[in-house]
DNA sequence: CATGCCTATTTTGTCAACAATAAAGAGATA
DNA sequence: TATCTCTTTATTGTTGACAAAATAGGCATG
């Protein structure tokens, strides 16, 4: 755990003010407080906050700082704290308030495993029943992810890869898994920032998906499930994701060697 | 305080105090409405009256009513409400309360090929993985559901059944899908409660859970998987999950046959 | 100088009154 | 008698004040 901010210093760069105003545009020249945003647009903007990795780990979000920085009632804030710990973006302390949720790294394998299930499952009803109108869609998707990328706009690109694999979810038709990847996705930004190893190079991913496109093309299901596997692991293996059990190692290590 | 339920009838069976008093023992003889329940014991009351078919689907909950029946505050009704919500257990429609969810047909249709793809991964790890004392206690379990069957206590069984697939989960040791088919597992009763066909024998389904464990006990990951997925499709097959569009057929069929 | 205790302040949790909305019912009119 | 509108009632949604808990800082003590 190292040296964390003390409270009362410039804004650490995820302060609710800076989370309050969308990406960084339309800001009226005097203060931009006086938003009054609903409950829905809150939500909104904190989720993509932690998509964007606009806001690291660990970051405590109180209630009223939250409701200011949106012109909203606390009421309304703790109302979207608790659909945020519901899809475990942030974890919720009893007594001690909300914090962007920092995953373990038990958590992240477990995450990417459920992926390559639920993805496995999308990607094969997908080839089985893929029109030609669809899969023009997901290569003109594909297509600006990597425009996005090649003009460097990153955080774009990313954004375009996450709809990728919302789009072939929708396209397999089935709601209930789409929902429960849509959470998964909205989870992994998490431990990528979390666990990123050194050569984060997430460009590489692109390719993939255009190979994934590829192989549903071919219809050839057990070649696209294997595409998408092999995406997932590619990704995964950019983490470090080793058990290095995370900050407070040594001592566990020590003292916790017993059982459990 | 003395006379609740103003207007006055005998209770429609799924009414707040059948659903506050746990299934049936431990009553005092006097009234039971001085239970004073916390927020999670609230939730688990109702989460295993949904469960146990003590709710039907569309039933309406009222906020004083269980905030009555639970002895409780109208805020934490409202906060557990939200919670089931989220669920899928309840649906929440704004302005006009809570009624216990009616999946629809490509809802249930969705969910048993969601638990399919979920159990199917979960499966596949736990062949791989098992400890022999787990197999054995797998056994032990599946035993006892077989046990409760045959004594006719259905309701029981029934939840042993449910226990059967969580410890799979368990076992399998993917938090992130344990708890995805959690969730899958408690939607399932509503589903098969919604429209369950003529024979609908749940007896069948215990032989098929120790074809399952034979199947894992083998070692062969394809086979004990599609022992599993033939035990979900004849599960699912038990149901009438055709195109019939439920309640408000006749007028959507007559008026709405312009594409949507 | 480090450690434990106590107080002050911040932050979260609970509740009950008030406001807004939807449902139900009565009455009038054609 | 059916339908429309207006009034009444029942139910949900929101807000702000109060209570409880945790954190931080100071103070005494070894």
């Amino acid at each position: 755990m190292g040296t964390r901010r003390s409270p009362g210093d410039a804004h650490p760069a995820g302060s609710p003010a800076a989370i309050a105003r969308p990406p960084a545009r339309a800001r009226s020249a005097g203060r931009a407080k006086s938003i009054r945003l609903n409950e829905n647009e809150i939500y909104r903007r904190i989720y993509d906050a932690v998509l964007d990795h606009r806001l690291q780990p660990g970051t405590k979000l109180k209630e009223v700082a939250l409701a200011e920085a949106f012109g909203a009632n606390r009421g309304v804030v703790r109302k979207v704290l608790t659909r945020l710990a519901y899809d475990r973006l942030v974890a919720l302390r009893p007594n001690r308030g909300a914090v962007v949720a920092i995953p373990s790294v038990e958590e992240g394998r477990d995450l990417f495993a459920a992926r390559r299930a639920a993805e496995a499952a999308i990607v094969d009803a997908v080839t089985r029943n893929i029109a030609r109108a669809e899969l023009k869609e997901l290569r003109v998707l594909a297509e600006s992810e990597r425009e996005a990328y090649r003009c460097g706009e990153v955080r774009k690109g990313l954004k375009l890869s996450l709809k990728f694999h919302r789009q072939l979810a929708a396209i397999a038709g089935n709601g209930v898994l789409a929902e429960f990847l849509d959470q998964l996705i909205a989870r992994t930004p998490l431990v990528v920032l979390a666990y990123r190893g050194r050569g984060a190079d997430r460009t590489c991913s692109i390719d993939e998906h255009i190979e994934i496109i590829d192989a549903i093309a071919t219809g050839n299901v057990a070649k696209a499930v294997a595409a998408m596997t092999s995406h997932l692991e590619s990704l995964e293996g950019q983490l470090d994701l080793s058990d290095d059990t995370e900050t407070s190692t040594d001592l566990v290590a020590l003292f916790g060697a017993d059982g459990d």
